[in-house]
DNA sequence: AGCAGGTATATGGTATACAAAGTGCATAAG
DNA sequence: CTTATGCACTTTGTATACCATATACCTGCT
């Protein structure tokens, strides 16, 4: 019986339309960067690509295009998203607020194995922010920052701020590629450890809303202003 | 020439892809309770109904399904998405941190022109509380936050408070409907607009965020806790 | 009543067709 | 030499037909 059960979950968890496989492969595609803002997303051309029919495609488009990573234009089809300045400040400012509403929840709700979690990851951080190593930076970092969206138990909350992440992600690869320094990054990132571990949820909210602040101005400073 | 031009952007401003009309058709049958939560949307009566084919129905479940008004079971098909009550709390819960921030943003940024209009709607909202008038009370308290939310010149926040507050519309119909004291709401308005207008950022934050959970407090007892 | 098996129906995807609009390039006009 | 004009080509948007597979329904058997 477990075993069954088992089985069918596992097929259950493996069946994805292929109109997902391709929603994922675009969006990573897009988020990494693969494809230029501005670019043309054609139907024909991605079908070939990737060896499906137009419908599959089509229907992937409609998600990206409301997820906010692609723009239609009448007619003429799908273009991944431009991103202006008043974007970025717009976004950073909601997920500001959000990351602070996270922290504070987290503080009431967190589990002691959770902040050992947030511990540990914090340390592989460090680790790769010291060994300036950009990409183990940048997943520790989403890592860090998913345990305690995890910790706040709100599924909607998760869900938009990671939508939020997302919109930036291109530029976060980038700048922090760019970035020399991660010590701010990192006592930050104690400072916020510190204050959930000691459950004080106004330090952690003044803290989160700063750690966010700061990201926005990093971006500006090594992006230069787009 | 001008009148050409105004030609020209009448022809584009009236065209709407297929699927996009679709999409507004489903989306407001959704909210309105024309479609039973839990009742599936099936592809080929709908497109017999609208008189189209599946392909523009397909498009617009996929939109309806990121943005959470249908929910998609393998191989069965679309069906209206139904709401428990985490999902209500979690929605609230975020809800209640835009709308502070929303009412922060607006103490900085309302135009005089924008508190005259947020005076006006009020007025009417305070009649058609008086009145009873269920249609206009729901209809002037959209109308209520939309200037708020409009002040903050901030799309990326409105596009997100707009699609919350979507989730919950079906339960708000309801629980208006079946409400007979809105003196608490005239009241929360009134404090809200008195708030922006003397600039006092903190105190209409607070308002805000108490006037949301309230209203958390009425959906549950109204609705019965789901 | 419960189960087996067959039938109908719906989804998910492929393929094709076609009108309308957009793109691009060559050629003509100024 | 630059700017229109025109024409061929491509792409989107939608419709239609088709099929494999999965689910739902029904019927008859035990």
């Amino acid at each position: 019986m477990p075993m069954n059960q088992r089985d069918l979950k596992v097929n259950i968890n493996e069946y994805l339309p292929l109109r997902d496989v391709v929603f994922n492969s675009l969006r990573e595609a897009i988020l990494k960067g693969e494809f230029q803002p501005g670019e043309r997303l054609m139907e024909k051309q991605l079908a070939e690509k990737m060896g499906v029919s137009r419908t599959p495609i089509r229907e992937a488009i409609r998600k990206l295009e409301l997820e906010g990573l692609v723009v239609m234009i009448p007619r003429k089809g799908a273009e991944v998203a431009q991103i202006t300045e008043k974007d970025l400040k717009d976004v950073l400012e909601v997920r500001a607020t959000l990351e602070a509403l996270a922290v504070k929840i987290a503080c009431q709700k967190m589990t002691e194995e959770e902040l050992q979690a947030l511990v540990d990851v914090n340390e592989l951080f460090r680790q790769a922010a010291n060994g300036h190593d950009t990409d183990q930076v940048i997943h520790q970092d989403v890592a860090f920052h998913d345990i305690i969206f995890q910790s706040t138990r709100n599924d909607k909350l998760i869900q938009i701020i990671n939508n939020l992440r997302e919109q930036i992600y291109r530029f976060r690869v980038e700048y922090i590629t760019k970035m020399e320094d991660f010590q701010t990054l990192v006592e930050e990132h104690d400072d916020i450890v510190d204050a959930i571990r000691h459950r004080n949820n106004t330090l952690a909210q003044t803290l989160a809303e700063r750690h966010i602040e700061n990201q926005e101005k990093s971006v500006r400073t090594y992006i230069g202003l787009l």
